[in-house]
DNA sequence: CCATTCATGTAATCGGTTACATGATTCT
DNA sequence: AGAATCATGTAACCGATTACATGAATGG
């Protein structure tokens, strides 16, 4: 009862995520399938992910439902490419999906899920794990930073301002380095906590 | 080539993460797969969920490699159930699985994907739905620390000691208070940037 | 009387990943 | 000579969600 009926008669059915992703990316500029797969990889593609072989179906079933359009552009020397641009009926259902209610996400995380039985592994072992992985999101963190700054010289003010397209780039930056410090710090406090051989009674082993 | 061969003789696949999450649980005790879906809820279901429809045939399948058994319970007041508990392979699988190496698992947040977009939307709207989903982060924040206080009188030192399967339980929602408040900073921040109408130059609209 | 809890399954569908397929140009 | 980039697609598979299906006991 949740979703639309699934009458088979159903003319176009309603964008998935994704497709609101392609819708966000064209929002920015005409772009082939490909430019979009390479889009969906940073820094927005941090938080939404998709391959050439899900892009392609895609677009397709966004030009079908009149929310995208492609010219086919000729190359001399490359292949040549549909380039897709947004519909009017795109822009509007873009803005829609932007403003209606959604519930929050699942969350899936490997680690902390190796973390709630982490009690069964030796802890020094254990330990050296959480510290490489702290490692790894400190990397990722610093790159977010890096690319922050970077787009600070590049859009100066305007990344602060809510209707520029940078502060989308902004915002999606901040909240990786804000995941990435978070994540990073759990880490570290769990190498702590198991590291910490502090048997008060006695040594169990 | 990342993977193993696809043989067709392949008598049993590795277990799938869901797979290794049930082993978790059961080394906790044993439990039915309806106790199993519950325990999958609260509070590692935070970090990882599964229906029963997904559950049942995976312990199937857990069955068939040898790393857990079930022993049928007549019960009359209730419905009949299968108990299942670690076999020894099993818990070496388990132990095994907690410490092979492991990607770091790509996020999916579609409310980022909004932000990223969020430019072409009303900055006054926008501004309000970040603020109600701090509230609701705040919300599961607070319930995160609740479980953390009730957890403490129950567990003691014990939510402290790395061998302790209370650890474990104090490391999921140590993770979820971090991963909670820092979503509702990044929400707040973000209500404020679209609040601000600052337009240095003139008002554009 | 109806909803909820306990208890276990199967089937259909969908979103996403991996693999298969082709082909020109440019760089090492 | 071989790898990488540009460019677009299809097919197979798998994990996860939703829906279908059954049935007894308890609680409002």
């Amino acid at each position: 009862m949740k979703r639309i009926n699934k009458d088979k008669l159903a003319l176009s059915a309603p964008p998935t995520v994704l497709g609101y992703a392609l819708l966000g990316l064209l929002a920015r500029g005409e772009q082939s399938g490909y430019d979009l797969a390479q889009g969906l990889k940073d820094p927005v593609g941090y938080f939404w992910q998709a391959h050439h072989s899900q892009i392609y179906p895609e677009l397709g079933r966004l030009e079908a439902a009149g929310l995208v359009q492609h010219t086919h552009v000729e190359q001399s020397d490359r292949p040549d490419k549909k380039v897709y641009r947004l519909t009017p009926n795109g822009s509007t259902s873009l803005r829609v999906w932007l403003e209606a209610p959604m519930e929050v996400p699942k969350k899936r995380d490997e680690l902390v899920l190796k973390a709630y039985s982490m009690w069964l592994s030796d802890p020094k072992t254990a330990a050296h794990m959480m510290r490489e992985y702290a490692r790894v999101h400190a990397a990722r963190k610093a790159e977010f930073e890096r690319r922050l700054a970077c787009l600070e010289s590049q859009a100066g003010g305007a990344m602060w301002q809510p209707d520029s397209p940078w502060f989308g780039i902004h915002a999606v930056l901040h909240r990786g380095i804000g995941y990435e410090r978070e994540y990073l710090e759990w880490c570290e406090w769990m190498a702590q906590c198991l590291s910490q051989t502090k048997p008060p009674e006695q040594t169990t082993r």
